[in-house]
RNA sequence: CGGGGAGUAGCGCAGUCUGGUAGCGCAUCGGUUUUGGGAACCGAGGGCCGCAGGUUCGAAUCCUGUCUCCCCGACCA
């Protein structure tokens, strides 16, 4: 193609709005624009881009038996009650919603579940028909809280989602590994550093699920890894080993009343108390889980040098969101200011769950539901009744891990794929069967596996650029290579350019002719900021004694070659940087 | 939704405090000269100063309301 012929537009300055990399760079080189908060059009050379990355996984996912097909983007809320999931997205707000003429309400796809199981419900009788992956690439929408960082997270995004439906929990087991197989293929040969880590399956729901991270600086995820131990999670999910208290199994001293006047949070105790650790403190957190119809408030002990991971936390109520207490609603249910909540008298309004920090802890220092009062050498069991325990805490880096106790460490990622064993969670709330060998109906056993395609193009410029600009992989770059020349007044050079770039294309590569006319710095400036893997120049040197240029925008280096080679040295090139990519 | 900031030409910004004919750079259009690292000169076009109301002889500027966008938190591919 013509450079000239395409819709190519870039500019010198970033966008004022952009905050990170990849929407700054996008933004520049004309990838995207803007339309409102978390709504883009996707310029036509992101598009090729969007087309090479659906093809891989098309390919990948043909290749582990999926099937493509397209699914209503509007879904009925009827079908989104029968799987209760519908007061679950009411709840978080997380989709969109619309209304027909009949005043029929309908979600705008976050996820499509509902729709695939009522389908393969309808039409997948028999055990024999089984398994099946189905899949499509289309666009799905959520409700985001703050839409930000250019494609990274947007009101409206391309998603690749596959459902899988099998016979029994083996055969999901088999479905799983087979789609975790195609992810690590589908990330490398887009050029990613991607790694899988356990997760949080979320409103998705099931029974165990892993994200694939890209690890960039930019990314909105803290990962918590255990090296050499094989252990990779998010924060929302990770464990460490628990550094004791020195508190822990210590002989019961005598309860102690003390007056605390407007010291509230731990520092403040710290500071007060001074010979009293963090660590022999208990913090009491008040939260409110919320369904559909109620809330119930539930209370939270957990160390004081410690913290809450509120999705441990959510999964542990069973509620469909949380959120924080007021001030209000804190005096009303302990009856003592914020800041003094404690398990000591607490109100039997309260769900009481400690975390197991607290489980051995002995002479501990906490709330006792009593404004500028706080108890100390406090003993559970013996000063309050002893509550359930749960694991609710933030693992954080640098304490041990879970499997070999060698120190975590956190890295930033941005989560491009999820996948996850739902089992029977939608097939039974929706009466989806088939019939087994044995004549009877079983519900299927679901898997759901999803890749943000707009993500993936996102991450590529993310985790690969520099300061120039992108440097997008060849498998994914709108153009593998493009020809240049830096003298489009000189018929001879014009003759040699459209030469090289039609011998190129001959040779099945994706070839682009840069014969806008521009100064010759500006157009190299604009090749790299668009990110194009090859480029080839041709110049004075062409005149002078037959040399082109050949530029590879990952590694930056320069070669001058022969005329003569050139065609067959980039074909070699371009082949060989696809089969890398390749497993 | 809570807290902080911003809306002036396609993009990036100045002007607002202290009211008085709307500016700069880049981009765009025409012309001449250029052509290996974002060229030079000459000329041109482009603005409801986010929107609505108010104060004033006069409002981008002051006041009120409202919408939008960005940043920090909860949500997620």
């Amino acid at each position: 193609m013509r450079a000239s012929q395409l819709h190519i537009v870039t500019y010198r300055n970033d966008p004022a709005d952009a905050e990170v990399t990849s929407h700054k760079l996008m933004a520049r080189a004309g990838y995207i624009h803007k339309i409102s908060a978390g709504l883009y059009v996707y310029a036509p050379m992101l598009q090729r881009t969007l087309r090479k990355i659906s093809e891989i996984v098309r390919q990948e996912l043909d290749g582990i038996g999926g099937q493509e097909v397209t699914l209503p983007i509007l879904q009925e809320q009827a079908l989104w009650e029968r799987s209760g999931r519908w007061p679950v997205y009411m709840a978080s707000r997380t989709m969109l919603t619309t209304k027909d003429r009949k005043e029929a309400t309908y979600g705008l796809a976050p996820t499509a579940e509902e729709v695939v199981t009522e389908y393969v419900s309808a039409t997948t009788k028999s055990y024999k028909q089984l398994p099946l992956s189905l899949y499509q690439i289309n666009t799905k929408f959520r409700d985001e809280l703050r839409p930000r960082f250019g494609l990274m997270r947007v009101k409206e995004f391309i998603m690749k989602d596959a459902y899988s439906f099998d016979a029994d929990e083996a055969g999901l087991d088999a479905r799983y590994e087979a789609f975790r197989q195609a992810y690590v293929r589908i990330f490398q040969r887009c050029g990613l550093e991607a790694f899988g880590v356990d997760a949080d399956a979320g409103d998705i729901g099931g029974s165990g699920s892993m994200e694939f991270m890209v690890a960039a600086d930019a990314g909105e995820d803290a990962i918590l890894i255990e090296e050499g131990a094989d252990y990779a999670a998010n924060v929302e999910k990770a464990q460490s080993r628990l550094v004791p208290s020195a508190c822990d199994g210590e002989a019961p001293r005598p309860l102690r009343i003390e007056a605390t006047p407007a010291v509230k949070t731990v520092e403040q105790l710290q500071a007060f108390f001074p010979e009293v650790a963090a660590d022999r403190m208990v913090k009491t957190v008040l939260m409110m889980a919320v369904w559909a119809d109620r809330e119930v408030p539930w209370a939270v002990l957990m160390r004081g040098d410690q913290e809450v991971n509120e999705v441990k936390l959510k999964n542990h109520t069973g509620g469909l969101a949380l959120r924080m207490l007021t001030d209000h609603e804190i005096v009303a249910l302990t009856g003592a200011e914020p800041g003094f909540a404690g398990p000591i008298g607490l109100s039997s309004a309260f769900s009481i769950v400690a975390d197991e920090s607290v489980r051995a802890m002995n002479n501990l220092l906490c709330g006792l539901n009593q404004t500028d009062k706080h108890a100390l050498d406090v003993n559970p069991g013996r000063d309050f009744p002893l509550p359930t325990f749960a694991e609710l805490r933030t693992a954080r880096a640098g304490e041990p891990g879970p499997r070999t106790g060698a120190p975590l460490i956190v890295k930033r990622g941005i989560e491009v794929g999820h996948i996850f064993k739902l089992g029977t969670k939608y097939s039974a709330a929706m009466g989806a069967v088939f019939t087994d060998e044995g004549g009877r109906p079983k519900p299927f056993v679901m898997g759901c596996y999803g890749i943000g395609v707009s993500r993936v193009a996102a991450s590529a410029v993310e985790q690969r650029s520099d300061s120039l600009g992108i440097r997008w992989p060849v498998s994914i770059a709108p153009y593998e290579v493009a020809v240049a020349n830096l003298s489009p007044k000189d018929d001879e050079l014009i003759a040699t350019a459209e030469g090289l770039y039609t011998s190129l294309k001959n040779n099945g590569l994706d070839a682009l002719y840069d014969d806008r006319a521009l100064a010759a710095g500006a157009k190299m400036k604009d090749l790299e900021l668009l990110g194009f893997p090859f480029v080839v120049v041709i110049g004075r040197g062409t005149k002078t004694d037959g040399t082109v240029e050949l530029r590879d925008r990952a590694s930056g280096a320069t070669e001058t070659l022969p005329l003569s080679a050139l065609v067959e040295t980039v074909t070699a090139r371009v082949l060989a940087a696809r089969r890398g990519l390749l497993p």
